[in-house]
DNA sequence: AATTATACGGAGGGCCCCTCCGTTTTCAAG
DNA sequence: CTTGAAAACGGAGGGGCCCTCCGTATAATT
C-alpha cells in the first residue's frame, strides 16, 4: 500500500507542454509593466492560445503569478541564506530588503503578485509568499538573537511594510525613495528604545 | 472688472441638489468596507439614480472619492495644526499618524481614496492629498528644525509609507500591527545616525 | 401657461471574468 | 498504419463594470 504504481501514466501531451510554456512567456511579458489591470485575456491572446486553455493551466490569477515568479522568489530566498552567513545581522537584513526592491523594480509584476498573495494568504497562503517569510524570518531571528533589533516585529510584518512601500512607488524613478524609506524602517528596528 | 455678475444665475435645480446628496450617502455606504472592487454602478443603484447622473455629478472616480472624504481630510489637517501646538515634535508626528490609522480603520474607503490620489497625483494632484501633505509637512519640518529627526524624508514620502503599510492590512484586526509598523518607522526617523 | 435651460436615465459599445462543452489532437495499443 | 479513447483545445456565452451619448422629462423663469 502507499506508493501504488498508479498504472503506466501516459507521457504528457506535447501541446500541453508547449502551451504552458507559451503562456508563461506571454504572462511574463504582459506583467512586466506591472500595471494593475493586466488582463488574463491579454495573456491568452499574446500566447495565441484560447482563454479556456489559460484557465485550465492556471485556475486562478494567483496560480499564474506564482508560476511566473517562482524562480525569482527562490532566488531571493537563497540570497537570504547567503547573506545570513556572510554579513552582520542588521546589514544582512538591510541588504536583503534592498535586493527585494531591485528585483521588484525589474519585474514589476512581482509586486502585484506579492500583494495578491498577501490578500489571500490568510487562508490560502497562496504563492511562494511563505518562502519569503521563512527567508526573512531567519534574518530577523538572527538579528534579534544578537540583540540588535527589537523582537516584536514578525517576518510577515516586515514583508507587509516592504511591499506596502513599494506599492506606493510608481513614479519613473521610485527606487531611491523607497530604498530610503526602507532604510528608515530598518533604523527604527535597530533603534535603542532605552535611549 | 473682475467680479462680473455673470448674468443672474438660475437657482440650482432641486433634483440636482437632492441627487448629489443621495449619491454621496450611497457612496459612503458602498465604500465603507473599502473593497477594492467598489463599483460605481453599485453606487448609482444604491442611490436609486441613473448611472449617467452619477457621472455627470462626479466625472471621475477620484472626484467622487474626494467629495465623500473631503470632511475627513480637513479634520486630519486640523488635527495636525492642533498637535503642532500642543505636543513635542516627534510625539505630535506619531500621534497624527496614529490618528490617520484610526480614521482609515473606520472609513476604509479613505484608504482606496488616498491610494488612488497618489496614483494620479503626479500630474493631477487629485483629491485633497495635498492638504494632507501640507499638514504633515508642518509637523515634519518642526521636528527637523528641533533636530529630532532626519531631514531627508519628505511629507510625500511619509504619507506613501503610511498608506502603503495600511494597504497591506486587511486582516480583521490589522490596526495594532500597522500601528507598530508605523511606530518603528517613526523610531527610524528619530534614530541618531551618529550612534 | 409657455418657454427653455438643466438634469435625468439608461441603452449601447467595449473590455474583462470565468465556465462549459463540442471538437480536435495526441498517444499508444493492436 | 489504423483506430479509439483520453487529454487538450478554443471560444461562445452569461454576467459585470466602465463610460458616453442623446432623447425625454422637469424645474425655474417669464
Amino acid at each position: 500500500m502507499g506508493a501504488a504504481p498508479k498504472k503506466a501514466t501516459r507521457k504528457p501531451r506535447a501541446d500541453f507542454v508547449r502551451n504552458r510554456e507559451r503562456l508563461l512567456t506571454a504572462a511574463a511579458e504582459v506583467f512586466r509593466s506591472g500595471s494593475r489591470d493586466a488582463s488574463l485575456e491579454a495573456v491568452a491572446r499574446r500566447a495565441e492560445v484560447g482563454i479556456g486553455t489559460l484557465y485550465r493551466h492556471f485556475p486562478t490569477r494567483e496560480a499564474l503569478f506564482e508560476a511566473v515568479y517562482r524562480r525569482e522568489v527562490e532566488q531571493l530566498a537563497e540570497l537570504a541564506e547567503t547573506l545570513a552567513e556572510s554579513e552582520p545581522p542588521v546589514a544582512a537584513l538591510r541588504q536583503w530588503l534592498h535586493a527585494d526592491i531591485r528585483m521588484i523594480a525589474t519585474k514589476r509584476g512581482m509586486l502585484t503578485a506579492l500583494a495578491l498573495a498577501i490578500d489571500n494568504s490568510c487562508d490560502l497562503y497562496a504563492f511562494s509568499f511563505h518562502h519569503l517569510t521563512r527567508a526573512v524570518g531567519v534574518l530577523l531571528a538572527r538579528a534579534v538573537a544578537a540583540g540588535e533589533i527589537r523582537d516584536d516585529i514578525t517576518a510577515e510584518d516586515l514583508l507587509h511594510a516592504l511591499i506596502g512601500m513599494c506599492l506606493m512607488g510608481q513614479e519613473p524613478d521610485w527606487v531611491p525613495g523607497v530604498t530610503r524609506l526602507v532604510d528608515v524602517f530598518v533604523d527604527g528596528l535597530a533603534a535603542k528604545r532605552d535611549r
